[in-house]
DNA sequence: AATGAATGAGAGTTCATTCAT
DNA sequence: TATGAATGAACTCTCATTCAT
């Protein structure tokens, strides 16, 4: 049986993913909070027992999406021995959830300019990736890579990954293993020292 | 004295470069129609024998922001000898681009994802770009870069120039002659056959 | 023909007018702006470009309400020359504003306690009954009547007509030009010096 | 140990007197009936077991407010010997009831006249005040005041009572042992045969 | 051609009431 | 018996769009 507790996540879920589906689809204005409670299966005054007003709401499913974003991205980075190898985990698990979560990188980068998304969600969801600096600062002590800032090299790793997938989803070319593999040697090429 | 035509041009210039404004600063629902006008000074009315509607009027600006933004990265990159110095001279013009028209680059970004700019807006700024293909194909047929779609190659340049600058407007980074070119050569490293 | 001023001052009569009836019969949570504006023969959004809200609307509705029952009252008692007669006057004409303006009084009366009424228009109205206070101190200069603050004779005055008001509207007293007079002459008998 | 009916009524009166004092400073419609839930220390379905509704609730809070007004302004009147006294008694009783329990009367005032106290209601408080009618029938059959209706005298000394207790309210007139006796002698001076 | 007052559909949100626990 | 989470009807208010001037 279920308890309250349970129920109460149960339901921040079913209107989260209701939310998640119809802003990507339809962009947050277009997406009225009775179409929500509607797809999510509740009345509405109840989504407003979960969160406070609609901006709340998306606050909450964009700083939800970026650490599980995050969460996927780093999976098994630590196992691997080498800096290299690391490096191209972050790049192979970042298509992979981009491709596995379509919706949720969608979302992502449909509200990541937004001023919707507030300062202190931005300054939240910065942290979730702070794991990218340690890995960056290590290689640079071991003179594995050029010595530049941390964010730079986010930035050419981040960077392609997201022209690329968007790429994909728009049909301008096709992402293979083959295709990744070589796009992360052309990035670790640029990088290595 | 300023002729019909010119008096048209000319409020059709404040309309958007009031809607430029003010979409990036609030966003596009948060911008009511009335507000635009003040700001362009001009009635509500006015702009309804300029565009169709608001979404109209968002898309064409999409369109005129894409188009400049691409007059100015291509701005001298033929009268480059070497295909290296083609590739600086759009590695360079794009962050002048984003540091000198800050609110345009910021609105192209706001909008990129969003589902209001609609799939004819889309295909139209595609084709801005077509000289980059060109460019690419040239310096793949010369042997000077890695076998790899224009695509891929776009995704290289623009993704961390773009990231880059996002990360400079949020204060992570700052961008200088110097680190521009070195990222530029980053870039290229990984690039080159 | 009509001019743009005129128009705007008929429309904002129509919906004072419909305001004045609806609160009074059914009270200010009972009345949705849409009959309000069903009833004036306006669009809903019409009232918002005449009223900041609704709130506005009926603090502005009791301000000018008061001001017509203060501008009624004080016909004619400076015509006077007793006073007496000056007193009686304010008497009489209290009760003929009562009974011909049975709505307007049934408003202020419902609204007189409210939260709703804001202290700034609390203020506002007080001053329209200043004249009360001027002939009260003639009366005490002449040592015509007793001398108690303007105040109490104002609450021996007001009170009296708004209680015997009300009993006849409930029925249970009938107000006519005899017994008006009657009560009139308690009223003095008491405050007479 | 307090019984079940005890616990019935402590709960009632509970909800009672959070109605009361959340009504006078908010006003009917701006307090929800959870805020009188937390106020009161019960849950806000509780309320439904010991009032109909909301509008139920009020009516019965302005019954029960009145009936102790009632039954706190005759007090000690039928001791007094002479009928002046009791009258004295009545008018003093009034100020003391208001001064002590300023809360109760701003209530009674407050909804004295909204459309959301029924007629039910208005027929049942009317009755409290029938000794007033008694009180008047034997001044009148002993020719100790003028040949006027209950009611007049009535209105003679609940509306000044009334209009000067709001004046002390709002800061316009200070109420004493000396004023309040004063006053009581004008009133006199007017019903006296 | 330009205006901006008027419109009313539709939005976000509140809250009296119910009912499973 | 008491609870308070859930509900959804109904509210106020906004704003894209129209059209008489």
């Amino acid at each position: 049986m279920a308890t309250l507790e349970e129920k109460r996540v149960e339901k921040t879920e079913q209107i989260l993913e209701a939310s998640l589906k119809l802003f990507t689809e339809n962009g947050f204005h277009a997406t009225p909070i009775s179409l929500i409670a509607d797809t999510a299966g509740v009345g509405a005054g109840t989504i407003y027992r979960y969160f406070k007003n609609k901006e709340d709401l998306i606050n909450e499913l964009y700083e939800m999406s970026k650490k599980r974003m995050a969460d996927f991205i780093f999976r098994g980075v630590d196992k691997k021995p080498a800096t290299k190898e690391k490096f191209k985990t972050l790049w192979v698990n970042m298509f992979e959830f981009i491709l596995n979560q379509p919706r949720e990188f969608l979302f992502l980068e449909q509200f990541a300019n937004t001023p919707l998304i507030n300062s202190e969600t931005r300054e939240a969801v910065d942290k979730f990736f702070l794991p990218v600096k340690t890995l960056v600062m290590e290689a640079w002590e071991n003179n594995e890579i050029v010595q530049i800032q941390g964010e730079f090299v986010w930035a050419f790793l981040s960077g392609p990954v997201i022209s690329l997938s968007k790429m994909n989803r728009s049909g301008k070319i096709e992402l293979t293993e083959k295709s990744i593999s070589e796009s992360f040697e052309v990035f670790w090429k640029g990088l290595e020292a």
